[in-house]
Parts: C-alpha cells; structure tokens; sequence
RNA sequence: GCUCGGUUGGUGUAGCCCGGCCAAUCAUGCGGGCCUUUCGAGCCUGCGACACGGGUUCAAAUCCCGUACCGAGCACCA
C-alpha cells in the first residue's frame, strides 16, 4: 500500500483519510505502506518545505507509521530511464503544439503533426528536454495511447513538461524536466511492487490512463479503489490545503492548529486523539460518492477514548462573584465521579465564590454547589443552608460549577467560535500543558499554557 | 459537448457482485424516560431511509432500461 501526499501544506482532516483508512488495511492485513511525497510540480502546486515533517507528524499522531518515505523530486532520473525506455518501446513522443491547439485535435480525434515523428528524433529532443534546453510550454513528451479513444480524457496524455521555477528542495533545484503524476505515479507504483491503491475519485481516470503505460512495459495495474469527496459540518472554513494557506497569510486564522480551521494540528492542539480521528474516517468507508463527515462522530469516538481517564475541573465562565455566608471552608468534588477511589479535590472557600451568569438562582431560591452544598440566594448572597442532598433529589435544587472568588486559575479557553474568558479552580494549577481535563458542565479541554496566563483549547462537550 | 462514476433514515454505514432469510444492519444525531451532586458517562425507549418511472421474475434495495439529481475527468495540477 502507499500514501502518495502532495507535501503542498500540513495536513487537514480530509487528508488524514489516507492513513486512517490505508494503515489500517495495513495493520488488518499485515501490510508494507510506503509514504511517498508526489512532489513534482514545483509551481503551481508548489511544495511547502515544512509540510514533509508536517505530514510525517501527522501520520504519526494519526497512529501508523510508514515502512518507507520517500520522495519523488529526488527520483527524476529513474523517471528519465523509463521514459527513454518507453520512447524506445515506441510508446511515446515529443508534441510541440501550444496546449490549446493540441486540446482541440485531441477533442477532435486527431493525431498532432509530431504523432509521427521517428524515436530518433523523439530521443533527440527528450534528450533536450532533460538538458533544460527547452522553455516551458514550448514542448512536452506524451504517451501515445489511442487518439481515438472515445474518452477524450485518454488520448496521448502528457508525461513531462518543461518548468522553470526551481523546486523548493535544494537536492532537486536543478531540474527543469519534470513528470506528470500520470506517469511518476504509475511508474513508482510499480517500482514499490504496491499491489493496492487507494485513493480520490479525481483519479480514476489517472489509473485508465496509467494503464496505457503499463502495457507497454508489460506490468501488471494493481488493485484500485477511488472514493469520494469528504465535507465536514461545523466549519466555517473550507477543507482546502490552499484556501487554509490563504487565510493564514491575510492574518485570517492563526496557523495551521488554529481551531477554526479543519486541520489535523489544530485537533491536536484541542486534545482529540489522533485514533478518534481515525475511526470516524474509517465509518466513512470507501464509497465513490462524496460524503459528509459529522464532526460529532468524532467527538464521541474522542469521548469514549477519554472520558474514563480524565479528571474534572470546574470552570466558571463570565463568573458572577457572590458572598458565601455560613459555609464550610472548602468543597470537596470527586475527581471523577465513576471512579471513587481516585478521590477528591478540595478547593477553598475564602467568603466568596464565582459561578456562571445563568447559574445564580432567582433571588430566594437555591442552588447546590457541587462539592460544596446547598446555598440560598438572598439579598445579593449565597447561605449556607445545610441541605441534604435530598434538596437535589427530590427537590430539583439545580447542582452547578463554581470556583473561590479569591484562589482561582484566569484561564482563556480557545474554542471553533473564538475565545472565552474565565476562571479555573486552583487545583489546575497542578496539571501540566498537554493534559486533558474535563471542565464540568463545559467540555474536554487540553491544557496549552500554564503560567501567568493559562490558556487552554476546547476539543468538545 | 465527450467520457466515467454515484444516489439506503439528519449524517455515515451494512446489505447489492451470487434476487427470497430485508416489515432493511450498526453507529452517530435528535426526542422521551431512568440513574447520576456535570449539560459527561451509563441504562431503557422513541424518530427516521432503499432518488423516480418502467421492465424481467412466483419474488427486486439487490438484475435490465430510462429519467432526475450529484460528482469526477477531458491541465504542460496533484
């Protein structure tokens, strides 16, 4: 199997399909996968020098871990052996007519003047083509297919063209020769003796094309399988590589692990598991239609990996500062409530607690903090009312989060819709950056930053 | 325009190749209930789909034809 990234940027969660769904057949069937970067346009679809690590980080979060990397900018000449061999073999020719003027022959059915041309001469100008003795767009090698074919997408398609602009990697700076994917691609498969490959619907007329190729070297097509597009709700930004780019060079969104954007990076920033991503994309299957991908599938596949082990906090957003009256010095909740036996925690109450806006009862009524007790709001106040809590099975008394209005952790949580501001209780203190707690009543959070201004990144409810 | 592919509940998916076991699977979502000192977890329960029209057949989600809609390719992008 392979994984065939064009090294373009980081990755986002569209592209995450192709280890999520390629490793596991891997791993399933005991596979070998090779990650190789299908980097050999290097001006339109100019590869980032960052994103071969990027990627490679991502595949590994991700859980799986190429038997091989390679990459395609450093295998031209092995592209030039075969594409001498092909002209040799009679299956291709140097065409020299301005692209438009050869796309209308082509819709046409008809042979370009070059079609004919003896492979010396073919040889001879291939030959130039590789010394950079031509222009762009002066000249190009095509695959002599069939000219007739009725899909016009098959017909003689082009295999190397002449680019100017050097390739972003020193080692292959010098090029000026460069294939097309039809033709690295295919060459390369082969090569790696890949028996399977998966991949977009973008490309099936690249296998059909491919296969021109190999019958000419007399190589067998391995299995292939195309699926869909994948689309993501709850995002504002589109799923593109290029679009994401944009964004971040006009200040729009602040690096690739800014949660608004739908990248791997920023899923990891929010504390999601890299395999939560991997099975939601897995449910997706392999389907040639286009689908939508639920990002609540992959919070729950993330809630389950998470939620037993995870600690709970108390989190007060916009908190509203309320005098305690009559109280117990500290509230005890248990750090997590299906399992006793890792205890409590205790959080102080100096005479005063924050609790959220919406939380503060009608005046004259109650409201049970949890931990804590039972409070009556009266005046601008929170009693003690010693309560059983009773008061919140039979009676409905609302259980809420709070914090001391004193001891507490300023903590900005950075979340799809922007940040939100508000206090933590002191005990986060004792977390470290990178661990996961679940703010009661708030969500999952991984913990970013812990010093003056402790930062953290909301992954879900 | 030419060519190729697709269409099962809100979403994803199983079933389609080899027609009957499909009054259509599972998950997620949403609603209700129970439980719970979280709006988390758990338990119970409800909602909701074979794109449409013909044909073949004793029998069609499954095979054939047509229509509609969606998508892809026809790049000197990947």
């Amino acid at each position: 199997m392979r994984l065939a990234p064009n090294p373009n940027g980081p990755w986002h969660l569209g592209n995450a399909r192709m280890p999520a769904v390629i490793g596991t057949y891997k791993q399933r069937y005991d596979g070998w996968m090779l990650c190789r970067f299908d980097d050999t346009d290097p001006e339109t679809k100019r590869p980032d020098p960052d994103a071969y690590d990027a990627i490679l980080d991502a595949i590994e979060y991700l859980g799986f871990e190429p038997d091989a990397v390679i990459r395609a900018s450093d295998r031209l000449e092995t592209y030039y052996e075969h594409a001498r061999e092909l002209i040799e073999l009679g299956g291709a020719y140097t065409c020299s007519c301005p692209a438009a003027e050869f796309s209308e022959l082509k819709n046409a059915g008809k042979p370009c003047p070059h079609r004919g041309k003896d492979i010396e001469t073919v040889t001879e100008e291939f030959e130039a083509m590789v010394a950079g003795e031509f222009d762009p767009g002066d000249i190009v090698l095509r695959v002599r297919t069939d000219i007739e074919h009725k899909n016009p997408a098959l017909r003689d398609w082009a295999a190397f063209r002449m680019i100017d602009t050097p390739h972003p990697r020193e080692e292959a700076a010098g090029y000026r020769c460069w294939p097309i994917l039809d033709f690295q691609s295919g060459i390369d498969d082969h090569l790696a003796e890949i028996t399977h490959i998966i991949r977009g619907i973008d490309l099936q007329d690249s296998a059909r094309r491919q296969r021109f190729l190999y019958e000419y070297f007399g190589w067998e097509y391995p299995e292939v399988v195309h699926w869909g597009h994948v689309q993501l709700d709850a995002y504002d930004v589109k799923m593109s590589t290029s679009t994401i780019k944009g964004l971040i060079e006009e200040g729009e969104l602040d690096g690739w692990a800014d949660p608004r954007a739908p990248t791997i990076a920023s899923l990891q920033k929010r504390g999601i598991r890299g395999e939560a991503i991997v099975s939601a994309l897995i449910e997706l299957g392999t389907s040639t239609s286009d689908v939508d991908l639920a990002m609540s599938s992959i919070y729950a596949a993330n809630r389950e990996l998470i939620d037993d082990d995870t600690d709970r906090a108390f989190f007060v957003r916009d908190g509203v500062e309320k005098t305690v009256l009559n109280g117990p010095d500290a509230g005890s909740p248990p750090v997590h409530p299906d399992h006793e036996e890792r205890g409590t925690r205790t959080i102080p109450v100096d005479g005063a607690v924050l609790v959220e806006p919406a939380d503060v009862p009608p005046n004259g009524q109650r409201v049970w903090l949890k931990g804590y007790g039972c409070v009556r709001h009266t005046r601008d106040a929170f009693e003690y009312t010693g309560d059983s809590i009773e008061a919140v099975r039979e009676e409905n008394v609302p259980v809420v989060h709070w914090v001391p209005a004193d001891e507490t952790v300023p903590l900005t949580l950075r979340t799809m819709d922007g940040l939100v501001t508000g206090h933590a209780e002191p005990g986060l203190r004792e977390y470290s950056p990178d661990d996961v707690v679940q703010f009661e009543r708030v969500g999952f959070a991984r913990i970013e930053e812990l010093n003056d201004h402790t930062l953290a990144y909301f992954a879900h409810p």
